[in-house]
DNA sequence: ATGTCGATTTGCT
DNA sequence: GCAAATCGACATA
């Protein structure tokens, strides 16, 4: 159907380039259907984190924990994790299995289903803060840790390739946010957020 | 077994 | 501007 053929296929995801593959998901529209309640928003800010050589990183020096195990299969699937035991945050695992890369997914526009967003963040449809930081985007989809590993070919969570393709201006890239404990790694540019919109996370 | 800290958000001062 | 919420991972014992 066509709703399958614009799905990102797990060819996107497998690249060995993580950093290349958060700054292709800026654009891209990520969907989900969890409780009967189908919602989608443009993906307009994102981190890499990368298994090897980045401090800032769940799994570096291939660490692996309970936690973190999804990171080092292959790429396609939900790798979520509970954040200060309080916030779901939902990261894209990339690369082939034995790596240990991921995405992080921090702020979407809300397109579809806004009133159910709304609903689940107890806030005014009208609000400009549904989605706009990486804790509040979970919420807003029904993403829960349930949901770490599940494969984003799937009927839950996956992401459509965007209609626009933008150009390289279009992206900002700057440090990631609350990594500092990763010293010289913390300073690495691997946060991209889509130039000009309105619904990034609030910080600079 | 116990203590510290985190890829954050929110509400109160 | 600051602290609370609150659970898993990790270091230390």
């Amino acid at each position: 159907m066509a709703e399958q053929a614009k799905r990102l296929p797990l060819s996107f995801y497998r690249r060995d380039d993580v950093i290349r593959v958060a700054q292709d998901l800026v654009g891209q529209v990520l969907v989900s259907d969890i409780q009967g309640k189908r919602v989608s928003g443009r993906i307009v800010e994102t981190e890499a984190y990368r298994g090897w050589g980045d401090r800032a990183c769940h799994a570096h020096a291939g660490k692996m924990t309970p936690r973190n195990q999804v990171m080092f299969r292959a790429g396609g699937i939900a790798y979520v994790y509970l954040c200060y035991g309080v916030h779901h945050l939902f990261n894209v695992v990339t690369n082939q299995a034995g790596s240990a890369d991921a995405v992080l997914i921090r702020a979407v526009e809300p397109l579809e289903g806004v009133s159910f967003m709304a609903q689940r963040r107890g806030l005014d449809q009208c609000s400009k803060q549904l989605a706009n930081g990486p804790g509040k985007l979970t919420q807003a989809m029904g993403i829960e840790v349930k949901h770490n590993g599940v494969s984003l070919t799937g009927d839950e969570i996956w992401i459509s390739k965007s209609e626009i393709t933008l150009k390289p201006t279009d992206l900002i890239s700057s440090p990631r946010m609350g990594v500092d404990y990763a010293g010289e790694d913390a300073k690495l540019p691997w946060r991209f957020r889509l130039r000009g919109s309105r619904y990034t996370s609030p910080k600079e």
